[in-house]
DNA sequence: AACAACTATATCGTCTACTGATATATCACA
DNA sequence: TGTGATATATCAGTAGACGATATAGTTGTT
């Protein structure tokens, strides 16, 4: 029953980083669990190593508060591994993601935290 | 001594998001504990409302990981309160802290998620 | 000068979330 | 058939976040 964060989608936001990072990686795709660690790591360029504990704990949270869903009948036209569950978001999901990185866009413009830089530092 | 996090800027990041927040809400600026939570807010648009504990456990850990320190002789102008401190940003914590905003920034951009929105919810 | 309301810092216990280690099983390939 | 990579799952330990509470200085009013 833990449905009550699902009314409003500003109450999910700030989202944990965790699961803001899961649902990024899933994107618009439909993805499994190994696949999502991967992509954490290809588009945070490294910086962010998702180990499992994380991962399947994060995925468990998102499915119980109705951010993705798996998807049941899938098949993998070039592989068939019966291990993997693929996961998408659902139209919550997506909502939320995208106050969340709106929030997060807000907050950067007005810092103006890219310009405080002192230059790369070697 | 817990310099060890401070040998190398990309080994602090992630940044807690707490620890981001706060160090936004300093900026470029000199600010104290209570005007941290005021600027906190502001920034967030109301959506990050922080409370004293978590504002003051993460000020002590940023202290203690150099990305602010203290400045100590500060006298304002209009009123004497006795009982503020005032913090700064180090050039370490400014690093950092762009660090953060750029790989925050890389992410939203690369995965696309302002687009995801279906529309505002009514 | 006494009082109330606000400002400001500090700490405590609790809970959520993150992390690394470990376990187990399946798949690809030789 | 065996070994290395893929894949999911769970657990214990810890760091971080949160709300409540405490304490005290400051401002303004009468």
């Amino acid at each position: 029953m833990p449905q009550s964060r699902t009314q409003d989608p500003r109450a999910a936001v700030p989202l944990p980083p965790a699961a803001f990072h899961v649902l990024l990686a899933i994107g618009a795709e439909e993805r499994h669990g190994y696949a999502i660690m991967a992509e954490v790591k290809r588009i945070t360029d490294g910086a962010v190593r998702m180990g499992p504990g994380t991962l399947y704990s994060t995925i468990k949270r998102l499915l119980d508060h109705g951010l993705i869903e798996e998807c049941g009948e899938r098949v993998d036209p070039l592989r068939t591994d019966q291990r993997r569950r693929y996961y998408r978001m659902t139209t919550l999901g997506r909502t939320i993601v995208a106050s969340e990185a709106k929030r997060l866009q807000s907050m950067i413009n007005k810092s103006g935290a890219g310009t405080w830089a002192p230059g790369e530092q070697h």
